[in-house]
DNA sequence: CAGTATACCATACATATGTATGGCGTGTCA
DNA sequence: TGACACGCCATACATATGTATGGTATACTG
């Protein structure tokens, strides 16, 4: 049996992690069947027989929506690293563009996700030192208690993020020398995304 | 209506949170009956109902296994516990690889590096957390001021590593709360190898 | 006291969902 | 050529699962 996968069958994995991704669980097969435009569910099964074959997909028999990404097929990725925000900036632009970190199979996402180095020390109780890289899966949204990258008053911070209300947003650094940040209608925040890793090169 | 949260609901959530983490889908209701020995599935249904009136839940109605923790009361992190040396056990035994953790073009000589899961918060000023992965390069000498990974008497540590003469090796935890490790002759220690990144996963 | 929230049980029902089966093509490789 | 992986369609079926309804009981609050 082969044990590479072709590109259909990666988008089909892509999407699956995606969804558990945005949603919080994973797609039944209709619903991978709709958004491939398949009118048969037996195709959506044939793709996911063949990627249990291979290992990169898990399953519960017989039981609704219980798929599980378990690996993901990783050409390397060069994630772009956003260095110095200048304020004012678009925070996309190119030209804050540092260089590129080579990030593997460690993100799930690719495109939707950056790198950026860390200025200050606001999270040093968090274990996120200056220097650091964190690396960012863009989303406009966040959890109680996530990390996140917001942009206030043009500037990009990482902070810990709480919405008490939906009138109160509270970005609290993990640093006991420094307040919290407390953002109240109009809100002028915006988040950016959410810090799924840590990354630091020691020598 | 009341926003708190009574510590039975906190369960319930704290067990869907957990079921997410561990098999990357929600639990059913049913499932959540079965853990908790409730004989009525109506039982779960009046949690969900109370969870999701207060913003704790989503859930996609008429869909199966829909679920998805939406706030978390207290912030907790569930952070895996993957593998750990056992005092006495061959350091590079099979049987203490816990997985694998993919890490692309991060690591200079993937031959000559291997991933420690960290426990304990010796190293928590250098900003090494515990449930952190330390890339480790593979050496058995190191530089005064190096962090390292050592054997001492069948334990496996990361420290600072410091010999200040032929004859005195010193093992500096980055922990204000703990005492330097000093070993004299006759020299129990092995360096294993050098810290060379630190890497954290985020959820 | 009535009203409401919590904390359960029991059962019936509609449907969302995985599974099985059978079909038709294409290409590749030995 | 045959065997096999891939790429799809169509349909029937069993069951896993959410939903609705209607109980019982305790405790608190105004």
């Amino acid at each position: 049996m082969k044990t590479t996968l072709t590109s259909k069958q990666v988008a089909l994995l892509d999407f699956i992690q995606e969804q558990v991704r945005a949603q919080g669980y994973p797609p039944t097969l209709r619903e991978i069947a709709a958004r491939f435009k398949f009118r048969a569910v037996g195709t959506v099964q044939g793709y996911v027989r063949a990627l249990i074959a291979k290992g990169f997909l898990a399953h519960e028999p017989e039981h609704a929506r219980a798929l599980c990404v378990r690996q993901y097929p990783g050409s390397r990725f060069h994630i772009p690293i956003l260095g110095q925000v200048a304020a004012g900036q678009p925070v996309f632009a190119p030209e804050n563009y540092s260089g590129s970190l080579p990030c593997g199979e460690l993100v799930a996402h690719p495109a939707a996700t950056f790198a950026l180095h860390v200025r200050g020390d606001s999270m040093i109780e968090a274990g996120i030192l200056e220097g650091d890289f964190v690396l960012v899966q863009k989303q406009a949204t966040a959890r109680n208690a996530d990390i996140v990258v917001a942009r206030i008053n043009n500037e990009v911070t990482v902070k810990r993020f709480f919405m008490d209300s939906a009138k109160c947003i509270r970005l609290v650094p993990e640093n006991k020398s420094m307040a919290a940040i407390i953002v109240e209608p109009p809100l002028d925040v915006e988040v950016l995304g959410k810090v799924v890793g840590v990354y630091r090169k020691l020598r």
